[in-house]
DNA sequence: TCTGGGGTCCTAGGACCC
DNA sequence: TCTGGGGTCCTAGGACCC
């Protein structure tokens, strides 16, 4: 049977998460920041009319703010993972075989349901105005034989609102038509460098990419080019992925709130990040065989040298436990750490994780076996962090109101996921 | 003064082996 | 001037995605 992917694409997520809890916010101009309050990463279709680009530096766009009163959101993670959830969940209802792509977008296989397959735009709006309802979050829909089309079918909802959000891109007549229309950067897989490069060759459409050789495109640019032109003449390359993907690494890291030379406040910061991929690690039933920790100054200073270090251990056994993973970080920490740089972006990243079933010991491990207590102790510092409490942590990683920490002055309540903040109807 | 964070995959080139 | 060939493994860096 004939490959029909679906992909449901939120629309502004950030933004619509934010507004979804602020019926007052409903036209206004709404944009959401990065950590530490640094730039736009989300903006309402109000903000993009003003030509506020995405990535713009908030320090930047203070005046716009000002004149346009434009709402200003922090990032608000935990919300916008909540509502993530509530979204993949519900689209299940219509489509069982999901794959989440990322936190606001997900592939459905559309072919092996026989409501869709037999009118895929008149069931992608009952899904999308479902999810509009029970969630307040807009979503685009797109159809096409391969993925590639159907996240250009999205975009073109997206600019274009007389599709009503939703677009079936089975017909070939339609697909030609929207690939000679469509910008080359609309094109999944095709980041600026391609862009450049493709437009020297003399391409400058999908339509003239399609038409490209692939054989002659995979020996220049490698092999991810020749699966984008046959996936955009509605070759499919990919196979529909049921079950999600294993993870294979954890990074946590930040830019502090102000860049420090002092290695108290920078140790601090490691301390966090390693607890919180540790935790990230224990949720997923995991355990890292390589810690790494990293440090950097800003980029953006001129006036002192750019200086980065990055070092790596193996904890032996391969381990999710926090004060192993810590004693690690604090060592290799020490081990690259120069006097005199201004450090502003710290982290700490975990790779080649295993299962928790399939951890060897080395021959010549020194570990001694703590008969578990370890794991318990994990399990109930989980378990407290978990409750939407203050919670527990290690006196190495500061105090919650440590000064490298990110700041984040316009967070939103947590309304779904913490109960101090459920909204009250009185 | 102020410019995010978290991922994946591919490729080229070096080291090393026979 | 000539100065193997082929295979594997590892790493760094590049490119993309959200």
């Amino acid at each position: 049977m004939a490959r029909l992917f679906g992909l449901a694409d939120c629309n502004n997520f950030f933004v619509s998460c934010e507004k979804a809890f602020r019926p007052d916010l409903a036209r206004r101009p709404v944009v959401v920041l990065s950590n530490n309050d640094g730039c736009v990463v989300s903006r309402s279709a109000e903000v993009k009319a003003l030509g506020i680009p995405m990535g713009a530096p908030r320090f930047q766009i203070e005046d716009q703010i000002r004149r346009h009163g434009i709402a200003v959101f922090s990032s608000n993670f935990s919300l916008y993972g909540d509502m993530s959830g509530r979204i993949m969940r519900t689209l299940r209802m219509f489509a069982p075989s999901v794959e989440q792509y990322s936190i606001d977008e997900a592939f459905f296989n559309a072919w092996e349901v026989p409501a869709i397959r037999a009118d895929p735009v008149c069931a992608g709006r009952q899904i999308r105005d479902y999810i509009l309802k029970t969630t307040g979050i807009p979503v685009s829909i797109g159809f096409a034989p391969s993925r590639t089309l159907s996240k250009l079918a999205n975009y073109y909802v997206k600019k274009h609102p007389e599709t009503g959000g939703v677009m079936d891109l089975s017909d070939p007549d339609l697909q030609r038509r929207l690939l000679a229309v469509c910008p080359l950067e609309d094109v999944w897989g095709i980041g600026s460098r391609l862009l450049e490069k493709l437009r020297l060759m003399g391409i400058s459409t999908p339509w003239e990419l399609a038409a490209s050789d692939p054989d002659a495109m995979r020996r220049r640019f490698g092999i991810n080019m020749q699966r984008t032109i046959l996936e955009l003449n509605g070759v499919s390359c990919f196979e529909f992925e049921d079950s999600p993907a294993v993870r294979k690494s954890v990074v946590h890291s930040s830019t502090m709130s102000e860049p420090s030379d002092m290695l108290r406040t920078v140790s601090e910061a490691v301390c966090s990040h390693t607890a919180s991929a540790a935790a990230i690690l224990r949720q997923d039933g995991l355990a890292a065989g390589v810690i790494t920790v990293f440090i950097r100054t800003g980029f953006y200073r001129e006036d002192q040298l750019f200086h980065s270090a990055s070092l790596s251990a193996r904890p032996d056994p391969a381990t999710s436990d926090t004060r192993v993973l810590m004693h690690l970080a604090l060592d290799l920490l020490r081990t690259m750490w120069r006097q005199g740089p201004q450090y502003s972006k710290v982290g700490v990243m975990l790779t080649e994780l295993t299962g928790l079933g399939g951890i060897q010991q080395s021959l010549f491990s020194t570990h001694q076996d703590d008969d578990g207590k370890g794991k318990r102790l994990m399990e109930v510092m989980d378990r407290i962090n978990a409750s939407g409490g203050p919670g527990v942590f290690f006196l190495g990683q500061g105090t919650p109101a440590s000064t490298w920490k990110s700041s984040r002055k316009f967070r939103s309540p947590c309304y779904t996921t913490c109960w101090d903040d459920v909204i009250r109807v009185h």
